[in-house]
DNA sequence: CTAACAATGGAGAACGTTCTACACAATCCC
DNA sequence: GGGATTGTGTAGAACGTTCTCCATTGTTAG
């Protein structure tokens, strides 16, 4: 009352107990009568008492998760958070999210601060750190890794089948009646392994072999110009292809502005289809078909695993969520 | 070496020399001889030191600052974290974002866990709170809040000049000679005053009154959906509008739709404008005139004003960023 | 030469929790 | 009826910092 905070001292005081009883209320301990259990309950409601997070921390959990993200402008990181939060929201855990930067350094940085501040658990979404330091940070904290393939020794993983979803697309496309069919990809710069898009590339060509097709695969990068140039390129060709499959949404938006300035109709001239079902992905205005990863079930994946981890698991598990192809507009039979 | 974590009391072991000298050290604080000082540094860096954020947090601060983010689908929201990361990247600060939510009851859980965490202060943007809610916060701990217009007594803001941002459309339209131009607008349910719309309508008025023409506001929202409903309502008229300003590139984009739907070649039949300057105003496929808040400029004030406050001063201050008009393809002369 | 003072380093008490021991009472089993 | 067991509550030592004194120097002024 008097001064700012109200501790778990003053809340023992009005209810007359001591401030250990207090503390194993607060937490749900074990030994505890019901009688205690109202008494307490009743002097924190009166007082208003909040546990302080870093005095916890001091000795046992701070109840707080932390989420770090690569690159805020990821197109499904809302949906991974809400996925996370939704999983969370009714627990006692907090989740605040740490904007790690796209370089190892500023992603180091990050994790090593939300360590600092003890945190109970991380969920590292796209990191580009090599495996050592990953596996370094996993034996500090308890960690589950998004969007990374492969690897997971000292931690949890979560991953989209990329695979699987290359394959949607090709079968799609396929059974439209396509057979030459073009995959732009993102030129491996990073030495880290087992990246979507890798993953994606290989995923097309496993799926094209499986048909009896001839693969052909362009790098560019995944930007709107970078599909655009790739675009460019694959359609001077005299036995252009009719159909072509960008690695990302955002560079088949760069296909599509190809395909106009070339004069091709989609998808009557030209079938496009992307991945990621990025928001713009489906207004009527793009309408893109794309392949959906549903960040949602992603990170409420993690977090279910994080949890898990964090009260004794000690197996570590790799879960893959299966991606579903969204068909819209873009993509249709060929012109015969 | 043997446990887990290296202490100030390990370092302290190390130079030979007491906790308090290595804490004056870490600190920086007066009193330390250059002697003591590389000292003490030295074993830092051999031990590998890290002052551990929740004994700090226990007296001193943590030096962590909190971000609220009520939507994480806002499409600036990158724009404004690289502002704010960006202004403090090079201090001993660090940025943690929470996710809050929508409602204002999520919003306050977001808050008080931030509070409960201890963190030095607080930025929160497009609180959906009351302004006794504000208050409240703003007596716990430091806040800077962002766009929200009014309402600044104990705590510090940061707006877009949104009513400029009208003007520079409106000035924009009628410098290209229409003089049918009308609004779409978000409709307002909650109780909270100074939301950006309600003031870019307003701004709207203004300078179309400044340019002696008659407004028309519609009110649908800032959806796909909401742009499209409007759109198609105006387009209907006897005496169509022969340029739309949408309130949000959302609902622009929903205009462009109308437009299409009903055969009006945009920019020619119909001009359109939006606001916000998202992501895909500037694909070449879309290429909408938009408004540019400039997250980046508002990140990097808000994370200004905090430290400010944090570090003293208490007279508090609202900082007005000035728009700037993205003139693209969706906008031009009206067919005569 | 001494009193006053500045500069530096250290002791030790907080800060608000958790959690291991332990005390005490009531119940149980032969 | 006595030892073992179970249930409930408390003392008090951590946890890793910060920060207020206080002690010890060395320097300066008169």
């Amino acid at each position: 009352m008097t001064s700012g905070r109200v501790t778990i001292a003053d809340v023992a005081r009005r209810a007359g107990v001591s401030t250990a009883a207090v503390s194993k209320v607060v937490r749900g301990a074990y030994g505890v009568s019901a009688e205690m259990q109202t008494k307490v309950t009743q002097a924190i409601d009166e007082l208003g008492y909040r546990p302080h997070a870093a005095a916890r921390a001091l000795r046992g959990r701070t109840y707080t998760l932390g989420v770090m993200l690569s690159d805020t402008r990821n197109p499904f990181f809302p949906d991974i958070i809400e996925g996370v939060t939704g999983r969370l929201g009714d627990t006692e855990y907090q989740v605040l999210l740490g904007p790690g930067g796209i370089e190892p350094k500023t992603q180091a940085r990050m994790t090593d601060a939300m360590i600092d501040r003890s945190m109970d658990g991380l969920i590292l979404i796209s990191p580009v750190m090599t495996d050592a330091e990953l596996a370094a940070i996993a034996t500090a904290t308890p960690v589950v890794v998004v969007g990374r393939h492969g690897g997971a020794a000292a931690y949890d993983a979560v991953v989209d089948d990329d695979m699987m979803g290359a394959k949607l697309v090709v079968d799609h496309l396929v059974g439209l009646g396509h057979t030459r069919i073009a995959h732009i990809t993102h030129l491996e710069r990073a030495r880290a392994q087992g990246l979507p898009h890798t993953v994606r590339a290989e995923g097309y060509r496993q799926a094209m072999r499986a048909h009896g097709l001839a693969d052909d695969v362009l790098a560019t990068s995944f930007t709107e110009e970078g599909g655009f140039e790739g675009a460019r390129e694959l359609l001077a060709r005299d036995d252009r292809p009719t159909a072509i499959f960008a690695g990302a949404d955002i560079a088949a938006l760069g296909v599509l502005r190809a395909a106009d300035e070339a004069g091709l109709s989609v998808p009557e001239d030209l079938s496009v289809a992307g991945y990621d079902n990025i928001g713009i992905a489906s207004l009527k205005r793009i309408s893109l078909t794309s392949v959906d990863q549903d960040g949602h079930v992603i990170g409420a994946t993690a977090a279910r695993l994080l949890v898990e981890r964090i009260e004794g698991r000690s197996r570590s598990v790799t879960s893959s969520v299966s991606p579903t192809l969204i068909v819209r507009g873009t993509t249709g039979p060929p012109r015969l």
